[in-house]
DNA sequence: GAATTAAACAGACAGCCTGTCTGCTTTGAT
DNA sequence: ATCAAAGCAGACAGGCTGTCTGTTTAATTC
């Protein structure tokens, strides 16, 4: 005899597992949602008890791997000193995150088609793209960081950057270029101190 | 009494040319082939004799589109002197191009999601992709551009800042600010001839 | 230039998939 | 103990894509 709030957490945790696998194996649009329900052993009753349809499902899946983006950030910058350095580490974490096959076709390639702009763009916002905007900030408040446009246009094109290095490079056998890449874009921002 | 070939040019163009208008504000899975049908005034015999099936369609539509935007690239190109601002004049035609409401939804949001990572890989590298490497590397050759890393790195990171500045810019009040992001970035990597 | 082949097209049809809907079970409140 | 509400089960309907057979029109062959 389980609480309503375990029963709920529970059969919302299975539906978000085993949709988080399919989607990142098989698509949003090829996994069919027999499939999760096998997955999470539940019915389709349960499953549109809990979610609108398949997208508000997805939704929960980006939120949930949003979260251990923004933990797995957090700890990377959690031992660096320096408004630069925090950049820089914070960056590397981020494209080590997304380069993760599931993570990658979830939330960088599929999310945006699925929510659609203004949902994908929220959910951005909440979470990575906010902590890349300020650490941004704090590098060109201190000088470290020189950018003759606004802080925000560089978080994006930063953000977009990053996103595209860890698409092109999805699979190749040099892990290590991208992040020497990365690095190299960053020392065109450090002006003359290397 | 048309010849074969006028014929196949006919339908698959009205095809194409529905399909392109119906995706762009509907989005590829909210488009019914029915709607598609209807705006190019054929059936789905015709259809499908031309495309395997809605997926070959979109493709379809995402190679006329990259072609629209190689002409209008080679178009901005055409009258620049040196390689810098040959590359700076072929990236503001290119985010102007993206711009357009069509183009983003197709090519830059849903490309990615509809056709899979290697195919779509496969028809940026076929138009502007390589069109931007080019341009990179000329200006990387004659050191108006600097860059620690490879001019397929660059590339890659100034494709993506830019896909992401017109998604970030979409409908937005400002649309000369996206240009100054753009242009500042372009300062970064020139080093001390501003 | 009649006959044959092949391409282009028409439209009915089947199978699949999502979301709904009604009913049942379990938990929580009174 | 009773009633309300949340959670869940599973059948079902409607819609959509792709197929398949048949028909028309162009090209080829003799």
């Amino acid at each position: 005899m389980a609480t309503n709030v375990q029963r709920r957490a529970q059969t919302r945790g299975c539906l978000i597992n085993a949709a988080r696998h399919l989607f990142a194996i098989q698509g949003y649009a090829d996994t069919r949602t027999e499939a999760i329900l096998n997955g999470a052993g539940v019915t389709r009753g349960a499953m549109y008890h809990h979610f609108r349809n398949k997208a508000e499902l997805f939704e929960a899946v980006c939120e949930l791997l949003s979260q251990e983006a923004m933990a797995a950030i957090e700890q990377a910058v959690a031992g660096q000193h320096g408004s630069l350095s925090t950049l820089k580490a914070g960056s590397l974490a981020w494209v080590d995150f997304m380069s993760r096959q599931d993570v990658q076709r979830i939330l960088v390639i599929e999310a945006p088609t699925v929510l659609g702009q203004a949902r994908w763009n929220a959910l951005d916002e909440r979470y990575s793209f906010t902590l890349l905007r300020e650490g941004i900030q704090e590098a060109m408040a201190d000088g470290s960081l020189q950018f003759s446009g606004s802080a925000n246009g560089l978080a994006i094109l930063l953000n977009g950057a990053m996103n595209a290095l860890v698409l092109r490079h999805a699979g190749a056998a040099n892990p290590q270029r991208l992040r020497q890449d990365l690095l190299a874009l960053f020392d065109c921002f450090c002006g003359e101190t290397p």
